[in-house]
DNA sequence: GCCTACGTTGGAAGCGCTTCCAATCACGAG
DNA sequence: CTCGTGATTGGAAGCGCTTCCAACGTAGGC
């Protein structure tokens, strides 16, 4: 049994600087290649990771950072959804994959990963305005890619989707149904995510030339939040509900129907991401889909390239987001 | 900046060696580790992970591997749940994590593990009585410890709880109650705890004498199955019916609410997994709570303590389950 | 037929750390 | 005062691989 690159050079007859470069694609005459390559799939040899690090500089590791509460972690299909799109292509290319979760906290965390001294890069994810584990990584010079981002992450490499637009979009859909009550139950206040819904949000509203005093309640994207937030916009009137996503709205859902509330024909409803729930919901709700997944995906793949190339300067993606209307706001004009 | 031990070797006066065992907790004199303590702290070194595992033959990195569809790992709460006990656990102990999922065939992940040479060794669920990557893992000299276990794994070192017993026990209580017919929706077939729950399931009628005949109809854990195995066991009459977890049974209770069955009134029905829905349907489910997040922090304590003492021979652990007793089997006596 | 140049190859120098071993030292026992 | 003992310490040998560099051989150009 061949274990180690010695090993395999002896039984080749040639040098171990030989073997390494059939391994990783050196130059090598064709005889050679050839021979090498015989004893290598004959003995089964796997070159020790550890020092290949050492020697290379490079692991073929990267990291993933899931910074949440653990009912956040379970509540969703979020993160589910973002390590599967990773790891699809993190797979792809032989990549290993070295996971965080948010066990300890921040700035320890912070500190474990930066020990991890044999990471590649990391790719985190980034939705609080205020967040020392981002700032500390993007302080380090660990290739760093963010799901999400701040405007104050000008200079770093990110995958998001524009909120703003989003929100503006999906608000302006429910404006052209003629609804001029229009509320709004807000994702987690300090998320970037909750506060550009919010921002969209008004902008619609605004060119519209409706009010918005009154209209607009906290919420948590939790569905306990969604009917809360329901119950007090109702009492306030509303003809048009937009949730900060779709577990919010499924809460909103329950209590409108609870009180016997047409949808939409007293109300319309929408929420945001296109879970899988959202279509099976009855009725059916209108709601924003952004692919999870793609982000995921999208993350690996800078992350990837930016190792490969490290001049290329930051990259960074907005990915398209779909307005998928349904029956929760079907049939036009109020009324009609 | 102290970039190397010999750096810091230099900056403290003494040998690398000697850096090394204040780092590593070696017999060193107090003086000595206080004045070596203090350049390690001022200068924020942070040890090569490589060359460290390179020269010691320990990385502190583990594997995990969950090896399932992407719609299953989205579908329920376990890999999250279970992901955050292991977790927990590694945090704690400053031991890295590695995880691979099913983006691959088990044949390529289990090569993609191997070569991953650093690994110290890895947790696995293992729920499929077929299961190569599980096969390949055992056979391999990392050392390994299964979630869920075949009888066949008899040397390996496993945490899993007793299905058999516990199906049991759930099925007792439904035959307490009074209930003669008794149906039961499987789990995957091919799965352990499927075949262990019908088993269970089987004592228990059998022990009380009752027939099985027809009563068993195979499902998949999902709630479009729970729901169809529902429909084709009303036509056959029960009066009770043990779903193989609780999604199944959130679609057999749809369907019996639908027709307007009474539960428990006509129909008592129970889960298991105990989710946390279960406890909030209507009505609440009677169910086997089984704590995922505990099977993931007790495989991830036997494989560090397998880690540290290899000579212990295989950690073997049978996590306790409990009969969570709720309104859907409430009322003692069928009738009274 | 000679020189140049390029493609191949082996040797050797690390990558940064752990750990064995021997040397050193201070100290108490005899 | 000398010797033995144990606690500290430094030196040095790797851990297994990549990669630079020089040496070699051969083929092509002239």
């Amino acid at each position: 049994m061949a274990r180690t690159l010695d090993d395999v050079a002896r039984l080749s007859g040639v040098s171990r600087a030989t073997v390494s470069r059939v391994i990783n694609g050196g130059s090598v005459s064709p005889a050679t290649r050839i021979r090498v390559a015989a004893v290598l799939e004959e003995t089964g040899f796997r070159p020790n990771a550890a020092a290949r690090t050492l020697a290379s500089g490079r692991s073929g590791v990267v990291g993933v950072v899931l910074h949440v509460d653990p009912h956040q972690l379970f509540g969703d299909r979020y993160f589910s959804q973002l390590l599967q799109g990773v790891s699809d292509v993190l797979a792809d290319r032989s990549t290993g994959m070295m996971l965080w979760l948010g066990n300890r906290s921040k700035e320890e965390t912070l500190d474990r990963i930066l020990s991890m001294s044999l990471l590649d890069g990391v790719i985190v994810t980034a939705h609080h305005l205020e967040d020392r584990l981002v700032d500390g990584l993007l302080a380090s010079e660990l290739p760093t890619v963010l799901v999400g981002h701040r405007s104050a992450d000008r200079s770093a490499s990110y995958v998001d989707i524009d909120n703003v637009a989003a929100a503006d979009m999906l608000t302006s859909h429910l404006i052209r149904l003629g609804r001029t009550r229009v509320g709004h139950i807000t994702g987690a206040r300090g998320t970037f995510a909750a506060e550009d819904r919010i921002a969209g949000y008004r902008y619609a509203m605004t060119r519209a030339g409706l009010a918005t005093d009154g209209l607009v309640v906290d919420g948590d994207y939790t569905e306990a939040a969604g009917a809360a937030g329901t119950t007090r916009l109702l009492e306030r009137g509303i003809d048009a509900l937009f949730c900060s996503n779709d577990s919010a709205a499924a809460g909103a859902l329950s209590v409108l129907r609870q009180r016997g509330i047409a949808i939409p024909g007293d109300v319309a409803l929408a929420g945001f991401d296109d879970l899988d729930f959202a279509a099976t919901l009855e009725p059916p709700l209108t709601t924003v889909r952004q692919s999870i997944r793609h982000q995921g995906s999208e993350a690996a793949e800078s992350l990837l390239d930016l190792l490969d190339h490290p001049a290329g300067g930051p990259r960074r993606v907005i990915l398209p987001t779909e307005l998928v209307i349904r029956q929760s706001t079907a049939g036009g004009v109020r009324g009609v």
